[in-house]
DNA sequence: TATCTTGCGTGATGATATAACGTGTGCCAT
DNA sequence: ATGGCACACGTTATATCATCACGCAAGATA
């Protein structure tokens, strides 16, 4: 670990924060033009400063983008910034749209090690299912 | 286990065939438009009947869907339909775009576990892995 | 026959994402 | 200081992916 590690996240543009809080005011998945619409009163107007704010937080770690969904999330880990995060599963209600952030060390080993069997190299994994959660599960 | 199983799938529509024929001959994933330009010369001219195609392919397992892509690969298994088929995670080589379908059932135990500790239950899952093939990776 | 279901064909539209261009600003080696 | 570089920005236009809504036709079924 190297010296200065800033608790939170100071460096990011003004495109990049107004991004990242209409998503982590959310609480749920946003859609790039839902983003859009949230925060075009700040002066944003295209879909193209959008996206290049959602490359950079999803680089930062401080969102991840939701594959089956075509959406994106505030991270739920605490620390906003810097500090590896490991890969998370996705459970996405069906019913309600809630979106719960899960890891297990042990499951992504496992699908390492079943890529490795075929001789391939993993740099990014997408990992989501879609079902019922707990509140919308008891019907 | 009922009855009738025919071993191979006759029961497929003209368009639903003509879009799997391509699929399958491809050996590798195709967006919706690529189909449609693929079959045109049949007579299929409309994004919607393509999309209606796909769907009832993979309802019946014939084909899957990678979200990370938007694209549509022909399933590997020998077996064309019916006979349920386990959840599969897609290898996805970034340099050649070749696409492997692998199964591990303790894999997918693991998941499934995963998400009942929160109470979650599964009904559709997406495992789709990113990165260099064996041949790729060989640079 | 009357009705249902299922797939089809078509035109229009909605939703998601990127291309291509130029501008501005900070950095810093010359 | 000035020229080159990297990076974010703003804007217009366009590409790509997916669905809506309509009506028609054929086969099942009662």
């Amino acid at each position: 670990m190297s010296a200065q590690e800033e608790p939170s996240a100071p460096d990011l543009t003004r495109n990049q924060s107004l991004v990242f809080a209409a998503l982590d005011r959310a609480e749920g998945p946003m859609s790039a033009y839902a983003i859009l619409d949230a925060v075009r009163d700040e002066g944003i107007r295209a879909p193209q400063q959008i996206y290049r704010a959602l490359d950079k937080l999803i680089e930062l770690g401080m969102i991840h983008r939701l594959e089956s969904l075509n959406a994106f999330v505030a991270c739920c880990h605490p620390h906003p910034h810097a500090h590896q995060h490991a890969v998370a599963a996705f459970s996405i209600c069906e019913r309600c749209g809630k979106v719960g952030e899960m890891t297990d060390e042990g499951l992504i080993d496992r699908l390492k090690r079943l890529a490795a069997a075929d001789g391939f190299q993993i740099r990014a994994t997408t990992l989501e299912v879609r079902g019922l959660c707990a509140d919308c599960g008891r019907t």
